[in-house]
DNA sequence: GCAATTGCTGATATCGTTGTCAAAGAACAT
DNA sequence: ATGTTCTTTGACAACGATATCAGCAATTGC
């Protein structure tokens, strides 16, 4: 029953016939209040259908009730499932997000965005790849007693607050599953050399063809920057070699998309000919045709846990939840076969 | 050389020799300050590092320099490009962007979006399709005087702030180059019923052939929801009609990608035997092979005008940026060739 | 029985701005 | 010289919450 005019904690206190500080006391769950006066303000805040205004309780209190997500030019994908990871928690919460697009090239990238905090209060940040790869904004963040959550952290004894991935594991286990169907020519294609989770991803593919004495041919091994058009010329580049690999593994979907357009084009047959391996269960992983085999990541599942850890930290009374590590899941789909013949 | 604690008003009038009025007068680019004073003060601002204080002013003035953004389940891309586009003119103004994640089949959505903007005192909104189709939604803001922008509404001549596209022009001409080509057999696969651009599009396509005295096979016309499986099943369903079109046109590029994939299983040669068509220009149009004609909007540059429009309205000073419809642009690429035989 | 502690409550200051209104002086008209 | 208007300025209240601190009962300890 709100009207025109918005209620103050002042028309509760007279409703209620308390002082305002004991609505304040019962608005913000504070001890020693009585059952008795706590019902009666409750009451009289249902029936004036009074909401605290958020203004008035940052100017006062120092908190903005904002968190803010940190991106610079990721995926479109995976921002949009961080982001509805994070508004979830948001919504239960009463937080708000905003959205900061950040350069990682930028040299006050960190003054900037302590500038950015102070100006608007903002309570926390959530940082993703690459920004969370850049060990002396972290540090800045830290040195500004800013509170933040990281999402896949390059290091993560460093950091308290963070969700990871096992990126290496992953890469781990579907090489190992490539080299189970028979495949023993293998091209990878890295991701961006600024994100941590590019060697990683490379790091568990190269351990998992060593130990089964797999020589790495290094003809077969480029860098992309997990776009579609670097994987597309990494992809010609592998398939011009004298000999071609049976596979090729790219370090995201979008370089694997590339991959097989380069395979077309050129008239080679998928999967008979050359398999083709992708990471991220993108929704192009399931649009191609034949389908992509990949790795998938809860991403927003991990930006859900990201943002409880951050209020956690922010806001004293929830209970504390943890960093943690997310299990990645093989998706196997059509661009994968035995090798025949 | 901003401090540790920080600058108030207040620090600024001392150092100025001024009251804090004259101060926040100097802030606000009011009126009646002599330029004497105005350049002491502006001095003092920068000696000393002041920020003015986002919630005080918010409190007092009851406006919170935050925007929002309302959307509804969009295309991850579309969704995107149009948050760079806001962001952009939000970092030139100062504003902030806040996300309002809707249910369009919510009963009360109305009354929550207005109850979410009360408690925040979010200055304006941005309406997204489909809930720019809305109408008791758009009655409801208005009716609570809220200032917003919609991108692409359904009647342009109820609503005062838009921006809109030229959705029928855009799939009238691509139908008439299509015809152009020799075809005559053509499918369609029309969007989902919410979004009224769905009818526009389909509009663009159908009065072009029947200008052209090409009969519309009703077997060849199906209704999806913008999403790839809908037109992947839509695909299979025309493709198993006793005869097949030459040319299936589909209303975005995800619903054209399910066609692809449902044609490249059945073994049905792109583009010879069948031309596909899409809309939006998605990353994913460039990326599948044969590469997908569609048609291009400025996604990103409409939602930049649409926030100017927006802050024009909200923030009394700025010069008004009017109503505009974009123009799209007709992109040609392998999937479209010319009838054989 | 009296002091000390604890639980509950309210008066009032405070956060950092903008709004109101009145005053002082300059400029102009009579 | 006097009244009127305009420009420039500042003192102080106000926005709507939380913080501080003090007061009053009720309970506890000895």
């Amino acid at each position: 029953m709100s009207n025109q005019m918005s209620v103050t904690i002042k028309d509760v206190s007279k409703d209620a016939n308390v002082s305002i500080k004991t609505v304040s006391r019962v608005i913000n769950n504070e001890v020693n209040v009585s059952e008795d006066t706590k019902d009666r303000v409750l009451q009289s805040i249902l029936k004036l259908g009074f909401k605290p205004n958020k203004n008035a309780q940052s100017l006062r209190s120092k908190r903005s009730y904002m968190i803010a997500l940190l991106y610079d030019n990721p995926n479109k994908h995976y921002l949009a499932d961080i982001q509805s990871g994070i508004l979830q928690v948001c919504k239960e919460t009463g937080y708000n997000l905003v959205l900061q697009e950040c350069n990682y090239q930028n040299k006050n990238l960190g003054t900037e965005i302590i500038e950015f905090i102070r100006d608007f209060q903002i309570d926390g940040l959530i940082v993703t790849p690459p920004l969370s790869d850049m060990d002396d904004l972290l540090a800045s963040l830290d040195n500004a007693k800013v509170h933040y959550s990281i999402i896949a952290p390059s290091d993560k004894r460093t950091s308290s607050s963070y969700v990871s991935s096992n990126d290496y594991d992953a890469t781990y286990g579907m090489t190992n599953e490539i080299i189970s169907k028979g495949h023993a020519n293998i091209g990878f294609i890295k991701g961006h050399h600024k994100h941590s989770a590019s060697s990683l991803r490379y790091k568990g593919f190269s351990d998992a063809v060593t130990q089964k004495n797999i020589p790495i041919n290094s003809e077969w091994v480029k860098e992309g920057d997990f776009s579609f058009d670097s994987g597309f010329s990494a992809g010609l580049e592998i398939l011009d070699s004298p000999i071609c690999p049976s596979v090729i593994f790219a370090s995201n979907d979008y370089m694997a998309a590339g991959v097989m357009k380069a395979a077309q084009m050129k008239g080679i047959k998928i999967p008979s000919e050359l398999c083709i391996i992708g990471f991220d269960d993108s929704p192009i992983a399931e649009q191609l045709w034949p389908s992509l085999s990949t790795i998938r990541q809860p991403v927003e599942e991990m930006a859900c846990h990201a943002a409880k850890i951050l209020l956690g930290t922010v806001d004293g009374l929830s209970e504390k939840t943890e960093s943690k590590e997310f299990k990645s899941e093989l998706i196997l789909r059509e661009s994968l076969v035995s090798l025949s013949g």
